[in-house]
RNA sequence: GGACGGGUGGGUGAGUGGCUAAAACCAGCAGACUGUAAAUCUGCCGCUCCUUGCGGGCUACGGAGGUUCGAAUCCUCCCCCGUCCA
């Protein structure tokens, strides 16, 4: 924050037009058009007047992960540029529910639930975001208003054969599964929201280009001038197959602890790191080439390339000193294959009669059910300070309040029991 | 409104009266190997009890009833999905 950014009013780039655009066009999919992102970045370079970029965000589900943050982060790169960036939380949107990449209707929020997940939404948004200098807007706020009258005219200006050619609803009819008729609203409602923000670049992971296509249509067809269509690729997840998603459990929530990350972090596969150096740091590209190269020819380990990735990300989030106590925990608990400084505690009251390993496993919820711990105890998954237990009759003492052990639980799960 | 097809474990999907807690594949979990990587290999993969045994009990094939010694499989009604015709 210098002292002559505050003296003029718009804090606009001092950027020029081309070296803006060569920073937001790192990590980007697709720019439709990168001519018309140009003149409009040319246009606001001689009026004063900051681009209007949006993002749209169901809050569909309470967190968000690290998959989010790629869109986000592009949303930051405007804002940096001296852009307006406008945080829209489709609260009501997400009460019809986006189709796509659904293979089947997904079931629609509640108010409660949208509600709740907003609130939520918006702390951990402002970790990356400046708060002072975002626009936050709900789209209930013009889409709550309209009567069924203005919906039918919204959708006269759209053709079903346009709506149809989109590939998750041309497979589900292939697949003979179902399509609601509330989801093909879903486009066309949102694109109301580009016409109320007046937008002039909306940003989206690359599924999402139909939907913001159509959104452009809509705005031309209510007198405006389009916007740009930027979307970015997906974040594929910790698995290195699939995109990262809460429900497929392949994610990394930017709430983490700063060890749960670093750990879930250094899981992913090496060829993965790039596309994660990619999207989710601030390094330049050239950066990343020299340090792909550096790992090809044998200079610089892997481990070590994935180790600063790791610390990278975290420190975004949870800052230096906390990414770097999240490393030397790595190191000291898998390289050094020594107990962690600190494991979560669980609490059991006294009990004098003798009681089984397995069913302070489920008790505890290190196993989902005592059959389950049963399991995880005959194929050797199971420690107890540092020796490992594989007899299933195993019972544990805790008949003395105050003793406390230490229970490992497959690689990466460990619980301080405390008698109490 | 009519004709037809379909609903099986987290997913795909076999199975048409007992040998089926239910094939196969995927996902998941654990172990080995490692760099807690990936790949690979091995094992596991409903719940529960114990004397941990190719052990006992319970629950499960959209829902509710029924037939039968015995049903995911047969019958009846209901719910849901799709296709074609109108």
């Amino acid at each position: 924050m210098s002292e002559a950014g505050k003296k003029s009013a718009p804090q606009h780039p001092q950027k020029s037009v081309e070296e803006q655009l060569a920073y937001l066009r790192k990590g980007a999919a697709e720019i439709i058009r990168e001519e018309d992102l140009k003149a409009k970045l040319e246009l606001s370079a001689k009026t004063g007047n900051p681009l209007r970029v949006y993002l749209g965000v169901d809050p569909t589900a309470p967190d968000i992960h690290l998959g989010h943050t790629v869109v986000i982060r592009k949303l930051k790169h405007f804002q940096d540029m001296g852009h307006t960036a406008i945080f829209l939380i489709g609260d009501f949107s997400a009460m019809i529910g986006d189709p796509t990449g659904q293979s089947e209707t997904r079931p629609p929020l509640t108010r409660e639930q949208v509600d709740a997940n907003a609130k939520t939404y918006l702390d951990q948004v402002f970790k990356i975001l400046d708060r002072d200098k975002t626009e936050v807007r709900y789209n209930s706020e013009w889409l709550g208003k309209m009567s069924s009258y203005d919906v039918v005219r919204l959708c006269g200006h759209y053709r079903l054969a346009r709506m149809l050619e989109r590939e998750d609803f041309r497979s589900r009819l292939d697949n003979n599964l179902p399509i609601s008729v509330h989801e093909l609203l879903y486009p066309l409602l949102t694109a109301l929201d580009a016409v109320n923000l007046k937008s002039d670049v909306e940003l989206g992971a690359t599924e999402q280009k139909f939907n913001i296509l159509i959104h452009r249509d809509i705005q031309r067809e209510y007198g405006l001038s389009p916007q740009v269509v930027f979307t970015l690729p997906i974040l594929v997840g910790l698995d290195g197959v699939k995109k990262m998603s809460k429900s497929l459990g392949n994610y990394v929530g930017i709430t983490e602890s700063p060890q749960e990350m670093f750990g879930k972090l250094m899981s992913i596969s090496d060829d993965l790191m790039w596309s994660y150096y990619e999207l989710l740091t601030d390094f330049e590209e050239r950066v990343i080439v020299r340090l792909k190269e550096e790992v090809r020819t044998g200079v610089l380990h892997p481990m070590d390339a994935k180790m600063q990735l790791a610390h990278t990300i975290i420190a975004n989030f949870h800052g230096e000193e906390a990414a770097r106590a999240a490393r030397d925990e790595f190191q000291r608990v898998f390289r050094d294959r020594q107990a962690p400084e600190e494991a979560p505690s669980y609490r059991v009251p006294k009990r004098t009669w003798p009681y089984k390993l397995a069913w302070l496993l489920a008790e505890s919820k290190l196993a989902d059910s005592r059959a389950e711990a049963q399991r995880l105890i005959m194929q050797g998954g199971v420690e107890i300070d540092g020796h490992r237990v594989d007899d299933v009759k195993y019972e544990v003492d805790l008949s003395k309040p105050g003793a406390s052990f230490l229970v490992r639980a497959g690689k990466k799960r460990f619980l301080r029991i405390i008698v109490e």
